[in-house]
DNA sequence: TAGCGTCTGTACGGTAACGCACATAACTTG
DNA sequence: CAAGTTATGTGCGTTACCGTACAGACGCTA
């Protein structure tokens, strides 16, 4: 019991870590901790979903691409999140794709365990759509914000919720990349990463963003940021 | 039997239809008819949701506001959806909005029965979570529309929608209305809507919207109205 | 029918972001 | 080290949309 209640702390992804053990023992056995290599496709937009992602020091985009390529990211999840919701809301398989952004680990369920435990009707079907519900907002949001908000401010809201998903102050990220997930012109994040970097919220070096002030970053996002954190908070109880 | 059947078929609205005759015979009894208002407001941004409704012949928006005021309409429900999902993913209340854009009626059900429903696991709660998936995809195209297409093509895209939404050709909205809804000013919407007359594609006049050639609208429109189309097509079986 | 409120049309300067072009800088590989 | 690739910086004309202002048009009510 020790064992797997240690086990349990350390996993990383705190959705996983909200699970009460006797169904945390239930999925163990069958836990599977994956590399994610950057840029990896977790599924395709139409393709079939095998595994749930919980992802752990890995982050991923939920991406929305258009017919002529362009993109724009409308929900990411890292630690505090899960990819591959289709897998238990029923649809088999989703118009959006979901890609490693940030290398690092994540656990793996396959599919047919994720149904199964899903309609014993427990905790962890409470806990995914309680996450399910803060995925909207977040989308919500997104929309709004894509729509309202300067590109510098969505720059910020983006860098904290990335921040919050993945425990570092580093994140390797080239400006393009960023770009083609803000859904604007690579230029355009040139011009506000340098506006950001002159006001020492962050450092900025080929591909190499480190946050350095925290609390500037977050009097330079727009309002969306907090709006999505708290709802975080509220529904899947994170302090 | 065929009493019931009558009734459900007759209810108007396609997920309440959906429903196989013996989940539907347990939700009859407690099914209330209400008229919706122009205006009213179904769930406030932190409120508490009492009812599930499903629209027949009204139209809901579902509203996400910025401190400032300014709103965007992230999704809309008509015939062909259901207002208050946060009931059974268990969130108890969201930080958007919903508000009756088009009067008319709609079923509803009490909170407490939705959720004893939902969580017998049958049909009932497999249409609902189907559902759910088909919104979050109409809430992630207008995401990316919002931040990449211009106002003319989001205007069209909203009339197709709601076209679908009321099977109406007329649809009563002032364009200050419609200006909120896309998150834009409403002098935009007056240039988009003189255009869109010019062509022959609606008729406007103080209010009243008509929809002369839909066809033509869906050529004007940008992608994004066939993704959500497709997909709500796909999940909820519409033919 | 006069008056008032609501809805719509139009115009104009300002701005954020786009598309494009090109220059520079830093790693990477032969 | 040279050459090539990738990442970043910068400028410039164009466009879509904003903010504001104002005028006309319609419909309701007194």
């Amino acid at each position: 019991m020790t064992k797997i209640s240690k086990t349990k702390e350390s996993v990383g992804n705190r959705l996983l870590a909200a699970l009460p053990d006797k169904e945390y023992e239930r999925l163990l056995p069958h836990i599977e901790v994956v590399t994610l290599e950057l840029g990896r496709v977790l599924y395709e937009s139409g393709g079939q979903l095998e595994y749930l992602y919980f992802p752990t020091t890995s982050m991923v985009a939920l991406l929305q691409t258009l017919e002529d390529g362009m993109t724009a990211e409308v929900g990411l999840a890292g630690n505090e999140g899960v990819v591959g919701i289709a897998l238990f809301l029923g649809g088999e398989t989703t118009p959006n794709q979901a890609i490693v952004q940030v290398k690092g680990k994540a656990i793996r369920l396959r599919a047919n365990l994720i149904q199964a435990e899903f309609n014993r009707g427990g905790e962890f079907q409470h806990l995914l759509l309680r996450y399910t519900q803060a995925l909207i907002t977040q989308i919500s949001q997104t929309a709004i914000c894509n729509r309202l908000h300067p590109v510098e401010q969505r720059f910020c809201r983006w860098l904290l919720l990335s921040h919050d998903q993945i425990k570092s102050n580093k994140l390797e990220m080239s400006q393009e990349l960023i770009a083609s997930l803000l859904g604007g012109r690579r230029e355009s994040v040139t011009v506000a990463a340098g506006r950001l970097q002159d006001a020492g919220l962050i450092s900025y070096n080929r591909g190499n963003i480190m946050i350095l002030d925290r609390a500037g970053l977050e009097a330079a996002a727009c309002e969306c940021y907090q709006v999505v954190k708290t709802e975080y908070d509220r529904l899947l109880g994170f302090s």
